[in-house]
DNA sequence: ATAAGGGTTATAGTAACTATAAGGTCAAGG
DNA sequence: CCTTGACCTTATAGTTACTATAACCCTTAT
């Protein structure tokens, strides 16, 4: 089937994530021991390049290596409802939302900041008193 | 002037910041070293109180500790033109702008991914499958 | 006197890598 | 054949901004 011929650094090409990543990801257990070749060098097939592609997609998504690993687990086992991974995909897009409403508000914020330096000296800067202060 | 008179707990509970982190912003020198009691409590004025103010906004505006280490550099040399604190600010703003504009790209793409579960089991799980492939 | 609730230090752990050192392997060119 | 350079290996330490733990000291109330 998937024949184990690429190195670390072809599938580092082909994914975007680096060796010394790839080796971290599998020292944690997301990505399976690779086997080896005759001197010891780290040898890939598809299979893992679909799984690093997975794991940077989710990656880019915003989920933790934590929830990578448990959504992997969930893809592995087949048969199982999806509920699972809705309920995470779900869970996740509460969080971006979260942040996305601090973000806009900081963004505001520095806005407010920006607007009213008036360009003296810090003595007269606005923005490090409105820092210092509850508003 | 200032009366050095909190305890570090005082402190904390009238700026939100935990003892151990204020202990922590001491130690990397973001605050003075606080005096002493005696007893060899810290003890902490106005001053302190202020600047760790400045330190908790500052932080919630998503400024890193060394922009804070800056910001207060900064603020501390009140006769400079304020013109650095001005651009620290703005480039802060294009930073949040930036990850406004990732967190967005996640919300929709979560969205989409989240419409396509139609709840059957894994295997035909279009959200695995999505986040398998490029796309 | 003692117990609860502070305070003190030092050390280790967290996420998700990145950087460094010190060495082994492999293909190409002189 | 030898060397050079690019790649691979491991192990260890550093990063950011804390959090957790242990083991101990101080203060106050009962």
């Amino acid at each position: 089937m998937h024949k184990n011929n690429h190195t670390i650094g072809q599938l580092a090409d082909r994914t975007g994530i680096k060796p010394v990543t790839i080796r971290y990801y599998e020292k944690i257990g997301l990505l399976p021991e690779a086997t080896r070749s005759e001197s010891g060098y780290r040898l890939y097939s598809d299979t893992d390049h679909f799984r690093l592609l997975f794991i940077r997609r989710s990656r880019a998504l915003g989920f933790s290596l934590g929830d990578i690993r448990e959504l992997l687990s969930l893809a592995d086992s087949q048969q199982e409802s999806c509920a699972g991974v809705d309920a995470k995909v779900e869970q996740q897009l509460e969080q971006v939302r979260s942040r996305l409403k601090d973000l806009r508000a900081m963004e505001q914020e520095l806005k407010r900041l920006s607007a009213c330096c008036a360009g003296g000296v810090i003595m007269d800067c606005r923005i490090i008193e409105t820092l210092s202060c509850e508003a």
